[in-house]
DNA sequence: TCTCAGATTAGATATATTCCAAATAGTTCA
DNA sequence: TGAACTATTTGGAATATATCTAATCTGAGA
């Protein structure tokens, strides 16, 4: 998605397309890591530094609200937040905590009895175990 | 689980059965709404005011490094812990926030290419959609 | 009972997030 | 163009969450 795109989805939204905006929400689609508020206020103000740490959150949540970007579900203290296009399941290592992407594919569901009245629209996967790494570490000792 | 067996199980792992930490892993086993430190901590001193904030972390901390309890990967601020036996998987709702549990069942894993060298230990589910009450309010509007 | 590693404590500190009220910058429309 | 309106940004204060510290205490084995 180009610079172009990225204005267009936001309007679509009826946000604002603002430098600060515009530069959370290019940096978010460039990451596949899952960056935390904080890393990416730092990102954005390394290229320039016009936005204020307020400004980083405001516009995380505004696009969460949008349906920009996600927020990822994990254990631990800070939000991390994701902004690809595809969709796609998480593997966190339960050795160094390590959070990677897993292609998408369909989850079957459970009984319907399980679900009850409940409506359900989406089924992500966390995975866990031990990443590559640490699954190699682990072995050769 | 009576409090014996509570006993007994914090012993197997190494741990003492204090006052402070049997009451911690009793009320999480008696809790299916996943309760946050503070609420732990807090409804612990309801009962018997001798434990502090602290003392809760550290035995949220270590009941967790043991095993006997898990951490729940939600979006959100606070972590949210879960004592209970039974592996299950989880419900959010889009709406409201509540998380819910659903009956444990295997999930089938996907392609290894899509996993490489890495190695699983389980796959829990969570689920997004709007939970019985929030689709009953929307739908009848 | 004595001993001491493990556990607890209050309070300080660190980290993450939100709030606030004032200033600024897009947008609309006359 | 520019007045008026509103969304957005800002720094700093406030709040929420979590961890650390150093002193003290406690429970379980000898």
């Amino acid at each position: 998605m180009d610079g172009e795109a990225i204005k267009r989805s936001l309007e679509e939204r009826g946000l604002r397309c603002t430098p600060q905006r515009y530069a959370v929400m290019a940096f978010l689609m460039e990451q596949n890591s899952h960056p935390t508020a904080a890393e990416t206020f730092e990102a954005v103000n390394r290229v320039d530094p016009r936005s204020s740490r307020a400004t980083t959150y405001n516009n995380l949540r505004d696009l969460v609200k949008a349906g920009l970007v996600r927020e990822v579900a994990v254990e631990g203290r800070a939000a991390r937040y994701d902004a690809q296009g595809v969709r796609h399941h998480h593997f966190i290592c339960d050795r160094c905590g390590e959070v990677e992407d897993v292609d998408w594919y369909e989850v079957r569901k459970p009984a319907s009895r399980a679900l009850g009245k409940r409506y359900v629209r989406e089924c992500e996967v966390i995975f866990r175990g031990l990443c590559a790494r640490c699954a190699r570490r682990r072995s050769s000792r």
